[in-house]
DNA sequence: ATGCCTTTCCCAGAAAGA
């Protein structure tokens, strides 16, 4: 199964590069983040006319996230489930998204990004991590294959930001943040394939950013233990970043053995 | 060259991104 995960900075403008790499790239799966589209405004006819199901949960203005699949599409849920203990402000956002496609439960996410460590949105981030954590605690099912990924926000070691020093005391660096996406007790496919640094899902539009090198590896595809052990192969599409009008964020394509 | 921010609300500039 291929399954690509992409943050496009709006769905509506970035519609036609998205057609364009679905035709090449063919994912069996593509999960979408930052769509900022109500689900009325979710272009559901041009992807079922590109022979994919999909789901979409949106509110408007911000964050909107999506699952396509040429593989099936079951058992969709939106947000997480209902915990009397929870605080529901966690789930006032549509940044949670489930399906079932070929057997893989998989959750796409596009984590709260926090702002800074002393903004009140930094705290709402760990907070949501850890909600995430006892979500999926609460509904996951035994043997069942699981992938968490989407734009995560969090850089998990020193390879996966340009310069450490630059970001020292910033967020996505952080251990707490760190520690939060450790506690998924997932594994990072990109890890079962490269070891080295300098290979970013994400580079700031500012300053030439992109050119020059700089960004943060925080778009992840997460896999429990057995479907991890299946990755065939890992590839961050920096092609995508290029040219006009492109979204902040690359694809990532992870190709995963029967 | 891969090129110096973009998108949303909607017409002005604030908010958000990371």
């Amino acid at each position: 199964m291929r399954l690509a995960t992409w943050n496009v900075n709006s769905l509506k403008a970035r519609l036609p590069r998205v057609e364009d790499w679905i035709g090449r790239y063919e994912p069996d799966v593509l999960c979408v983040q930052e769509t900022k589209l109500a689900d009325d405004a979710f272009p559901l006819l041009t992807f079922q006319a590109m022979g994919y199901e999909a789901a979409h949960h949106g509110e408007g203005r911000w964050n909107g996230v999506a699952i396509l699949s040429r593989v099936g599409l079951g058992d969709v849920r939106a947000g997480f489930i209902h915990d009397d203990d929870a605080d529901p402000d966690l789930d006032r956002d549509a940044r949670l998204l489930a399906a079932t496609c070929a057997g893989v439960r998989v959750n796409t996410v596009y984590v709260p990004n926090g702002r800074s460590v002393d903004d009140d949105q930094y705290a709402y981030k760990l907070a949501w991590l850890a909600r995430l954590r006892s979500h999926l605690e609460t509904v996951s099912e035994p043997d069942h294959d699981v992938v968490v990924c989407g734009d995560i926000n969090v850089a998990p070691d020193d390879r996966d930001v340009y310069d450490p020093e630059a970001f020292a005391g910033e967020t996505h660096v952080t251990d707490a943040e760190r520690q939060a996406l450790a506690d998924l007790g997932l594994s990072d496919v990109f890890r079962h394939i490269y070891d080295g640094d300098g290979m970013f899902s994400w580079w700031d539009y500012r300053a030439g950013n992109f050119h020059k090198g700089k960004g943060m590896r925080i778009d992840l595809v997460l896999a429990s233990r057995s479907l991890a052990a299946r990755t065939a192969s890992v590839l961050i599409d920096r092609n995508a970043r290029k040219g006009s009008k492109p979204s902040d964020h690359a694809p990532v394509v992870v190709d995963f053995r029967d």
